[in-house]
DNA sequence: ATTAATAGTAGCGATTCGCTATAATTGCAA
DNA sequence: TTGCAATTATAGCGAATCGCTACTATTAAT
């Protein structure tokens, strides 16, 4: 089947102009139900990361990676947090330029809170979440490829992981024995693997 | 089969804990990308919104109900793309206290930008295209749902408009008939047809 | 006529964010 | 070893966002 150029070029636009604004009221209408425990949605994002990414992966230019800001915004983010008790710092010894940021048992806490979108997606039938989840993680593999963003994916899923060690599971990139747990942490060095 | 009372909690808040962070990341890396016409992603928005909403909808209590931000933010961001040319206030003469902003062709011409979001989706499969954007649709829905917002939805979608009037298509709520084109518009005011 | 509700805005304080320095530290190369 | 470039975190600027509390103007209700 034919198809004409213009028609392709509305194709795109429409795509363009229809997936954008969705998401954004998406994110608008939960975020703007998601001031609950005193923290702003970036506060959030950037805790709720820290609780998931391991402790190779906790310094600011990291979770400013992750979430497209630039370091010093999420400097002072990251300064707030630490001054409403959520996260500690952790100065490295190796790299005097190091800190990294540990999320503390109040931090973990301040997460456990229910979101409206959480709520709303329970309601959807189950094949209509996985296919929702599932299309959002393909989307989200792709704008990662072309914004050549890092993808932050799980150690597990690494080509540098070595589940099995005499001294246990392993990473090769670093050369570090991992900790228990660790290889379901998100690293900011991953790459998945073959 | 029997379900746990512990194990539905971990699954809720599982769900609760993928969701939210995957559409943030999401949002927050095409954010990222976004501030190329001198725009922010909330001035972007509410533009957005200006270009798709009739004129019964364009005033700035709607946007802030749109956009699920207060009256006073959004009343500031209208003033903001006013004073950029993008937007253009239009003072009612039937009640004096409504204001409403009409796009100009200069706002018409800084919503053509290419979004990466866009690109992304294009790379996708059809069908998966397709089942993500309905899947978020549903979800947007259930939101509104549980928010009590207004849905947004397209006039023509409205159970009080009629296609066909001896004058053409006609809104019974309003009462007033509709020009050519508004049906596909978006209406503060829309209910869903039975 | 008085009161209540609605629509838009101003101003406050905290935060976000891109940007440009700046300081401290590390790594590499001459 | 010395010196310079790269890396890491931060400070400060200006604009914008945002919830909040008034406040004005206008309209509707009693």
């Amino acid at each position: 089947m034919m198809i004409s150029y213009r028609y392709y070029n509305r194709m795109m636009k429409n795509d363009s102009r229809t997936l954008r604004p969705l998401l954004d009221r998406l994110f608008r209408l939960s975020a703007a139900d998601a001031w609950l425990g005193d923290l702003t949605p970036t506060q959030m994002a950037a805790l709720d990361y820290l609780s998931r990414a391991n402790r190779f992966s906790r310094a600011p230019s990291q979770v400013a990676d992750f979430l497209g800001a630039t370091r010093g915004t999420v400097s002072q983010t990251l300064k707030t947090l630490e001054r409403k008790g959520l996260v500690a710092e952790h100065k490295s010894k190796e790299d005097k330029r190091r800190i990294r940021y540990d999320i503390t048992s109040s931090g973990q806490t301040a997460l456990n809170g229910v979101s409206q979108l959480g709520s709303a997606l329970a309601e959807l039938d189950a094949d209509q979440q996985q296919a929702l989840i599932t299309g959002l993680h393909a989307l989200l593999h792709q704008l990662v490829q072309t914004r050549g963003s890092r993808p932050f994916g799980l150690c597990r899923d690494c080509r540098y992981h070595d589940p099995s060690t005499p001294q246990g599971a392993f990473c090769r990139l670093l050369e570090v024995r991992l900790e228990a747990g660790e290889a379901a942490q998100i690293c900011h060095e991953q790459i998945a693997a073959a």
